[in-house]
DNA sequence: TCCTTAGTTCAAAAGTTATTGAACAATTGG
DNA sequence: CCAATTGTTCAATAACTTTTGAACTAAGGA
């Protein structure tokens, strides 16, 4: 059951912008920016919205081609579409980051976390 | 009756990409940027939509901090606010600027112009 | 097998944004 | 002064987006 992705020249400016135009969805691609390489499950940003608002959320993410989501088990593993995007649209998603890097205000992920240590 | 305008540091990113994320204001921003320097009018935006939808995109771009307009007599001058967005995001604009340049799809402005010979 | 965990789907409600036309204001040229 | 030009405001409507809860599926562990 692998979910419907755009492929990366069906990825539309103005689309990816009104997604990341959002500021739970902004922070979510923060979030997942600070952690490039590591896939993230949904379980993580729970601190921004509930279960079902974050599935509304991640899809439309994902069908704006900003992030991919594998189907793991009972998780999704989801990643930004990097080269895709840096492809499509070069520089962009690097200011957007940066940008949302210094921008106090966005909900943060995490804040509460708990580090399991080995 | 100076229309208001945020200062650069109220300027916020989710807004601006959000506001960015309208094929209409995005093809307004990307003609501003062609013509960059030269101060626009309304009338040049037309073939967009009818005047009462521009005057509503036109003040969502320039109270999300995008553009700035000057009372000139009868006309609103236009203009981008590169300084501050470039201050406040840096590679924002370009980026988006550039991948709409790229963008066929995008509305255009313009196609049916008149140039007048001095 | 049964229970739990992880996430989706659906339908409804709430909220927001875009589009429209008619009426208005302000400036300028005749 | 009058008329034309340029753009705004207002109220209504249409069209989307976001949020919610309840019901569901699918996988994995006990």
């Amino acid at each position: 059951m692998s979910l419907p992705h755009p492929t990366a020249d069906q990825i539309s400016l103005p689309i990816v912008l009104a997604v990341l135009g959002d500021p739970t969805r902004l922070a979510i691609v923060h979030y997942l920016a600070s952690k490039e390489g590591v896939p993230l499950n949904c379980s993580k940003f729970l601190d921004l919205a509930s279960k079902t608002n974050l599935s509304y959320h991640l899809a439309k993410l994902r069908e704006a081609g900003v992030t991919r989501s594998e189907a793991a088990g009972t998780s999704r593993l989801i990643t930004l579409r990097r080269d895709d995007l840096d492809k499509r649209f070069p520089g962009l998603l690097d200011s957007v980051i940066a940008a949302a890097e210094g921008d106090k205000g966005l909900p943060a992920v995490g804040t509460a976390e708990v580090e399991v240590s080995a």
